[in-house]
DNA sequence: TGCGCCGGCCTAATCGTTTTAGGAACTTTA
DNA sequence: TAAAGTTCCTAAAACGATTAGGCCGGCGCA
């Protein structure tokens, strides 16, 4: 008589009380009813006792039985990033609406971790990925390819690999704000990024190097070593900025690089922009409350999301036709948000305030 | 001739060609081989082969079989704010080195949502929940309880409901902040506040509440209702602001409330903290870049996901124990961090100058 | 009356594991 | 030499669903 342990539910029970085959139940509760050529009366027997018990079938009997788990395994660099915690919620939401789970992961550009997490969701047999690649992981994903997964990387892609992508043009964002930049009057603009490879870095930098050769610039690059050691990228840095006191603008390629680097322009008692133009790549809630407010180079999140879970689903969906289908490979324009931080004030000459400081 | 789809490799495979049986294959992988007194040269050559292949047991027929998933779902309120992003981080990580997967998702307060989610984990099977509460779903978290899933709560609870849970004494959090701040010279201090009714948002209330009883001091509490809107809350908050001229002194209830708070300041061109001076619960990147710097309650991060995993995996793994284990519920002790934002300056007379600047 | 057809439902195989109950071969004991 | 142990491994029943194929009875038609 002690408080029993509540049993789930299963297709025999319901089967049982309604005295038809579990085949019945299933058929039915599968939609396929009609073309199974179970009578209307059953049919609605069967759906109103399913949802006066409130039977919920075995996913797990399900998927290993269909072979499909209507998961998605969505990896990206730092789902903590605002830029990617935003189009993840986009996905999740719209992937949710159309009876897919997401399960997501972090790689924070690491290999290893990278191949950990592909090789997880391989063994949870998702049914699709969308994919942030880390550096260095074009076998797993070339195997992920050959088992015909649907697969959509976003943000960056791995030339050479022949997969869905979506992307944003990150050389024509740079050069437009390189070029806003010296439409305000600044001449010396230094490009801050990071030590990557990466195909979104790479072009971010290319947008950068095509807009000063076009007017004949100082071209002036930094590239930091992130590290997990804040105070010693914060240094590397400072020691930059400090050194190269001439320049009176900077692009951050990456937001968490901006971040950093409003740290060190504060501590160094630098003022924006008087002292230094700042332009960030990707927006961020601090770089709109900041003070100044940091301009930056928006990327379209809503339209990268839309476009990865349209190209996933569609190739999720239309799985019976055999034949390969068409790459898609997707290149989106971003913004640029002017604020006040690479804004000319009309009162102060930066320049000169600043050689001053540096002459006293 | 064509590109064959390469097949997964099955345990029946292993076996087939090693010659034994499947069950000797799964024994020896379960790491049963002593028990079930397999030799130790059979055992070797099917580890040698097992590691040559690369075979990877199929988890959904696994977990079919044994009833076991070993995946956790984690609700949070928002997987987008650092404090939750930075705890779930912290629990995913103590989790994996266990051996367990995290799935999360967020319910933004929303309590359909949220019935949704745990509606969703069930199906799932998940091992065992972790749930940062929204309202009203006592009666989703009793139907797992009498199931008998593990399950730990944290950042809030739900009073009545027999859960472990772990939380932070939010209301010491917000009494030594005003203590601090009454220190300082501020006298006359405002708590905002959500319209949230959960155990969180009551215990800061009457944190505050008690220390300016204490005082004998006014008491200004606002309670913002939060949308969707940003800038009807916005309009809102500076209107309230605004109308409590008097009040030298804001405390936001959670960072989200603090971010719209600066926002709002800083349109209402007040300067903190001469004009106002701020202390948040919760940190975050902004708060420690933001100038001034705000000072902050900072919750226990590192203690939080430490306890909710400890808790969570001593019921999982000793769950051969039929008695109910005793609850654990766990009340962890925030620190203050002070910043600029609630420390007068030397020179200025905050008040002074706010009042100066109203009256022209 | 016999045949085919069709509507209505069920039987049983299957997905890839785990795990219990035992069985064959060999060794020891009496 | 038979009984009793050991040692090493296997057969087969689960787990909870899906789904191809089949069976049966009734109806229309010649």
């Amino acid at each position: 008589m002690s408080e029993k342990v509540k049993k789930r539910t299963l297709i025999s029970d319901i089967a049982a009380h309604l005295e038809v085959s579990i085949a019945t139940v299933s058929l039915v509760l599968n939609g396929k009813a009609k073309q199974s050529r179970i009578s209307d009366a059953v049919a609605e027997r069967v759906l109103a006792y399913v949802k006066e018990v409130g039977y919920k079938p075995n996913h797990l009997a399900k998927s290993l039985r269909t072979g499909k788990t209507h998961v998605i395994g969505l990896v990206v660099e730092d789902i903590a990033n605002p830029f990617f915690a935003t189009v993840a919620a986009l996905i999740e939401r719209q992937a949710f609406e159309r009876g897919y789970r997401i399960i997501y992961c972090s790689t924070n550009n690491d290999t290893a971790r990278a191949q950990e997490l592909i090789s997880m969701f391989q063994e949870r047999h998702v049914d699709g990925y969308i994919v942030v690649p880390a550096a260095d992981i074009e076998q797993q994903l070339t195997e992920i390819l050959r088992e015909h997964t649907p697969t959509v990387l976003f943000d960056r892609y791995l030339p050479g690999l022949p997969t869905n992508y979506v992307v944003v043009d990150g050389a024509q964002g740079i050069y437009d704000a390189t070029s806003h930049l010296l439409e305000q009057g600044f001449s010396n603009i230094a490009f801050v990024t990071t030590d990557s490879a990466q195909t979104q870095m790479q072009d971010r930098l290319a947008g950068y190097q095509r807009a000063v050769q076009e007017h004949q610039l100082p071209q002036t690059v930094k590239h930091v070593a992130v590290s997990k050691d804040r105070e010693a990228v914060l240094a590397d840095l400072m020691a930059f900025i400090d050194e190269h006191r001439q320049c009176d603008a900077l692009i951050f390629s990456t937001n968490y690089l901006s971040i950093y680097g409003l740290e060190a322009i504060s501590r160094l008692g630098l003022r924006i922009p008087d002292d230094l133009a700042v332009i960030s790549y990707d927006d961020h809630d601090l770089f709109r409350l900041y003070t100044p407010a940091i301009t930056v180079i928006a990327q379209p999140v809503e339209s990268i999301a839309k476009n990865v879970i349209d190209i996933l689903l569609a190739e999720l969906t239309q799985c019976a036709s055999p034949a390969p289908r068409a790459l898609q490979q997707v290149v989106l324009p971003p913004t640029l948000v002017v604020r006040q931080s690479s804004v000319r004030r009309a009162a102060a000459q930066g320049k000169k305030v600043r050689k001053q400081e540096a002459a006293g």
